[in-house]
DNA sequence: AGCACGCCGACT
DNA sequence: GTCGGCGTGCTC
């Protein structure tokens, strides 16, 4: 017998596997899904067992071990893992990598591993009475008096030295158990009621012939008890469920929603996790344990058996896009899922992207709209603010609506939170002498001033250098600070107003639970404001936040994106979503220069409808997405010359090859042109056709061989 | 990813 | 002459 293996490196060819002999001892247990162990050169690898043959055409070697009991991949995700593959281009061995926790990968086993209880247990009731009658050891004859009325006890009850002793007398036996680390058991709660506009939202999922459902409904509108009942629903009807929401509302808070409900019957894996725990969970997964999944990302890839639906809860959120390779998209993922389960995905979203909102529209996916929220409170009153004007009155930071309003919510004790997407002290440092900007060493960047620390940091390549008051370059005693990030807004808020101020960001969470300890301390109102980067726009629901700031709109807008306007959209709402959740009625001041913008007129009157169609007709005139697929390739090298000539290479090969429903822009500069010493460039390719596409990038992978440059190819990129 | 093979510069 | 630099290519 011989096994195709797909081994646990990387190749050209991507889906290259290798023929191995199966020792007469081990036939009986080769099944396609499993791991073996096998010589690869002077190596040993681990592998799949992609495929069962009589020959080959190759002087095989033998497998040394098969490594699982059960086959770790199911067939239902050793095919998903080639469609993704033939999709987004990647290698194969590194999309079945990423469907496993890091447990069951080779390189990371040492410190991941199996938790059991040790128990002792007495072999033989006679010898144990025996003992206790001719023994004089007294503490050991407790301990067997002890276990005589009992099946078994813990181990670690009793002195280890006793325990050896009458492990050693054969009057006792040991044995273990496999625990799970975390077990979660809440008394179960019936899921709450669902009022009328949820249940009417409800019959339209039931009763739809879509694959895919887009649930959109505004913040506060209830989408979370409606995925409860559509939980309920399969569970009850024996089938199994995933839930993936963003990593960064995987809160404590959001878990106990589910658990309060299905108890038990829920596995969480999220990154708060340690491997060994992920680990466990993943088992439960697969033993058939639980039916529920709910995770970021990654948990779109739980072996739960019988799916019946699949819920993903902020839809538009970036992170279901795996940034590094393999860069696979968990909702396109879903979507395969279901097909193969006959199940149904769910797309839950106040601000879904256009790309989704289009497929609704058009009919491709079923639409259900909730607009009333649940208990009835008010969409928060959302002002605009011209920074232009401000600037005149000498208001650089804070607007005097915006001071005037902290003011009067510090006076009532109602908490605030302010916004801004830019971590760090100051933008850049620049000299007023000679006007050269601190630049990062390594990438093309200017460096953050970084006032706590008294560093200037790169947001990249994360090179970091002691401040100085002397130019780099003319070396004159002459860098000021221009641009605005949250450590000065805390500190001109504590110049300004008598109130506790908590910072979020990167910098004040990079300690494991210090994300969880600042939350709660808000939330407890230890604090009264909260300023923060993106990490504070989703999720959070502190009911005494009654005013929400965005101190500068324009970050997001000025990023040379074609979504720049979309992502606008969605931060106002979403941090509009923050206040007055709990009968108060919240009120939003976003400062801006661009007061005109369309994104930013129709999220003041929570207009998404209006936005949409308004951002539909640009991408249309500019053929962008929903109309056109987007790939970019990145060409990357020590050299500039050398990531210029290939890039010029490839798209040449491309513009020679392509087909009429491609448009090949560039190669240009990339928007950050050399990142950690690298040099990159970058090839846009418009489409509509998938295979047309995928074939000639498939010859381009196959005849690159220049082992100067690196290409990295993303098809559907979130960011160009 | 390793590791051997092989083709050129600088040394006992 | 040989030691060793790392570019190239292969591993069933």
């Amino acid at each position: 017998m011989v096994v195709s293996v797909l081994v646990e490196i990387s190749f050209n060819k991507q889906e290259k596997t290798f023929d191995y002999l199966v020792p007469d001892n081990l036939v009986n247990d080769i099944q396609i899904g499993k791991r073996v162990l096998v010589p690869f050169g002077k190596q040993k690898l681990e592998g799949f067992i992609m495929d069962i043959k009589e020959n080959s055409d190759y002087e095989l070697k033998e497998i040394i071990t098969i490594i699982d009991k059960e086959p770790i991949l199911t067939q239902e995700l050793l095919t998903l893992g080639k469609e993704i593959q033939k999709e987004i281009l990647c290698n194969l061995i590194s999309i079945y990598q990423t469907m496993l926790p890091k447990g069951y990968k080779a390189k990371n086993k040492d410190n991941i591993n199996i938790k059991y209880n040790k128990y002792i247990k007495i072999i033989n009731k006679e010898k144990a009475i025996d003992f206790i009658n001719t023994s004089k050891a007294k503490k050991q004859i407790q301990i067997v008096e002890d276990l005589l009325n009992k099946e078994k006890e813990l181990k670690n009850k009793y002195s280890n030295n006793l325990i050896k002793e009458l492990l050693n007398k054969d009057i006792i036996i040991e044995e273990k158990e496999e625990i799970y680390r975390i077990n979660i058991n809440e008394d179960i709660k019936p899921i709450v009621n669902l009022n009328p506009y949820q249940i009417e939202a409800k019959n339209k999922i039931d009763n739809s012939n879509k694959d895919v459902i887009l649930l959109h409904g505004i913040t506060g509108s209830g989408k979370t008890e409606i995925y409860m009942h559509l939980i309920k629903e399969q569970i009850d009807k024996g089938k199994s469920a995933i839930v993936l929401v963003p990593e960064i509302s995987l809160t404590p808070q959001m878990i106990s929603r589910f658990t309060k409900h299905f108890s038990s019957n829920i596995a969480v894996l999220h990154s708060g996790l340690s491997d060994s725990e992920k680990y466990d969970e993943y088992r439960k997964i697969k033993r058939g344990e639980v039916s529920i999944v709910i995770g970021a990302r990654s948990a779109i890839f739980a072996p739960l058996n019988n799916i019946g639906i699949i819920i993903i809860d902020e839809e538009q959120s970036s992170s279901y896009k795996q940034e590094s390779n393999p860069k696979y998209n968990a909702i396109d993922v879903a979507i395969k899922r279901a097909k193969y389960h006959n199940a149904k995905v769910i797309l839950g979203s106040a601000t879904p992207t256009i790309e989704t909102y289009a497929r609704a529209d058009k009919g491709y996916y079923e639409l259900v709209s909730l607009n009333k929220r649940a208990n009835n409170a008010k969409l928060p009153n959302i002002e605009i603010i011209d920074m232009k004007n401000e600037i005149k009155k000498g208001n650089r930071i804070f607007s005097s609506e915006l001071i005037n309003e902290i003011k009067d919510r510090l006076s009532k004790k109602e908490q605030i939170i302010l916004f801004l997407n830019k971590r760090g002290y100051s933008s850049y440092q620049m000299c007023s002498n000679c006007g050269e900007v601190v630049k990062c060493p390594n990438c093309d960047i200017t460096l953050t001033y970084h006032k706590n620390s008294q560093m200037n940091r790169c947001h990249y390549c994360g090179y970091a250098q002691n401040v100085s008051e002397h130019c780099p370059y003319c070396k004159n005693k002459s860098l000021k600070s221009f641009g605005l990030g949250t450590e000065k807004i805390e500190e001109e808020l504590n110049n300004i107003f008598d109130a506790k101020v908590v910072r979020m960001d990167i910098d004040t969470t990079s300690k494991k639970g210090a994300h969880a300890k600042i939350i709660n301390s808000f939330m407890n109102h230890e604090y009264d404001i909260l300023i923060g980067t993106q990490m504070i726009a989703k999720g959070l629901d502190f009911p005494l936040v009654t005013l929400v700031g965005v101190i500068n709109a324009d970050t997001l807008l000025n990023i040379p994106d074609f979504r720049s306007n979309e992502h606008t959209y969605h931060l106002i709402s979403q941090v509009s979503g923050r206040a007055g959740r709990a009968g108060i009625e919240g009120k939003v001041i976003i400062q801006t220069f661009n007061p005109d913008n369309y994104a930013i007129k129709y999220a003041k009157y929570h207009n998404y409808v209006g936005f949409y169609e308004e951002e539909i007709k640009i991408r249309k005139s500019l053929k962008y997405p929903p109309y056109f697929f987007l790939a970019l390739l990145k060409i990357g090298s020590k050299t500039y010359e050398e990531a210029k000539n290939e890039s010029i290479k490839i798209s040449d090969y491309i513009r020679r090859n392509k087909s009429d429903d491609m448009i090949v822009l560039g190669p240009s500069v990339g928007p950050i042109s050399k990142i950690n010493n690298i040099y990159y460039f970058q090839i846009i390719i418009k489409y509509r056709n998938k295979e047309n596409i995928n074939n000639i990038l498939k010859e381009i992978i196959s005849i690159e061989n220049n082992k100067k440059i690196s290409l990295n190819i993303d098809i559907n990129p979130l960011n160009i």
